[in-house]
DNA sequence: TTACGACTTAAAGTCGACTTTAAGGCAAGG
DNA sequence: CCTTGCCTTAAAGTCGACTTTAAGTCGTAA
């Protein structure tokens, strides 16, 4: 009776079920039983997505989550692994922020500061200045729709 | 003579000659001279690849780089397009950080507060809380290398 | 019996910004 | 004449997190 199938999960959790059959296969969540063919489960998966949407909205990969999961030694708790993992993540949105931030400087400071009149003027001046500085670790931020 | 190879434009702005190729086949560069079937550049090409490097610096993508050049009326001058661009791109990017920073604050407070011994009970907690809260417009923060 | 709805799988598609690969061209030097 | 080295193109591959598609299965209700 307390038998779900994969929509009604997908339903109580606000994922799609393309996505539990997803992490199902990389291994982020165990294969379910099945009877007659179809995946059946109980409340214990609820936990474990929820687990698996925390860590996601905290900014992990699903290779992060994996880690969480079974990247430890059987008897490590729960909380040392957040303690872990979190650790980590939050110095890379420290990084991040620290990116943003420069971005956010050198926008402001060309709102401020360029006057001119073609982009090939424009260009000269970047040009001249050697702009080739940070490149080397700039990364990019790219959108997701989240549903 | 003062006519540039497509490898000799890359090595002084710090691209991959390919990036240039792709440059040209998405329209933000414009098809280049041949000779001999290949590409050749004069000094002009640095300028214009200097503001696509200062555009992809400040977190612009290509589609906005190439409105930043065709996306204005004629008359339109830099500095006028760049502040458009900059403000929009500067509100996204506030937006950003606010995302980040309600990513730090949960990440701080469950290394605080989480005690679980279990990650099932951990997802317990989660999951009575309906945690199902902002899915609805969460970002992923994809790294990406720079070279 | 047949239609329906919900499920199954494997494989391919999506997005962005490129890179890599395969197959070939062209000019200069030995 | 042939090799070397740099160039060309079109097409396919990469990464992450899924979604979409195609083709098929299962149980139930009419």
């Amino acid at each position: 009776m307390s038998q779900l199938t994969i929509s009604q999960v997908a339903r109580q959790v606000g994922l799609q079920p393309s996505a539990i059959r997803y992490y199902e296969q990389i291994g982020i969540l165990l294969p379910a039983q099945r009877i007659g063919g179809q995946r059946r489960y109980d409340a214990s998966v609820l936990h474990r997505l929820a687990v698996i949407q925390q860590a996601r909205q905290t900014g992990f990969t699903l290779d992060e989550i994996r880690e969480l999961f079974f990247g430890f030694r059987e008897a490590a708790t729960a909380s040392q692994r957040w303690q872990r993992l979190s650790r980590r993540k939050l110095a890379e949105l420290a990084e991040l922020t620290a990116q943003i931030k420069t971005m956010q400087r050198l926008l402001q400071k060309m709102m401020e500061c360029c006057h001119c009149e073609t982009l090939d003027q424009c260009g000269k001046g970047i040009f001249k200045k050697g702009f080739a500085e940070v490149r080397a670790k700039s990364l990019s931020l790219n959108r997701r729709t989240g549903r």
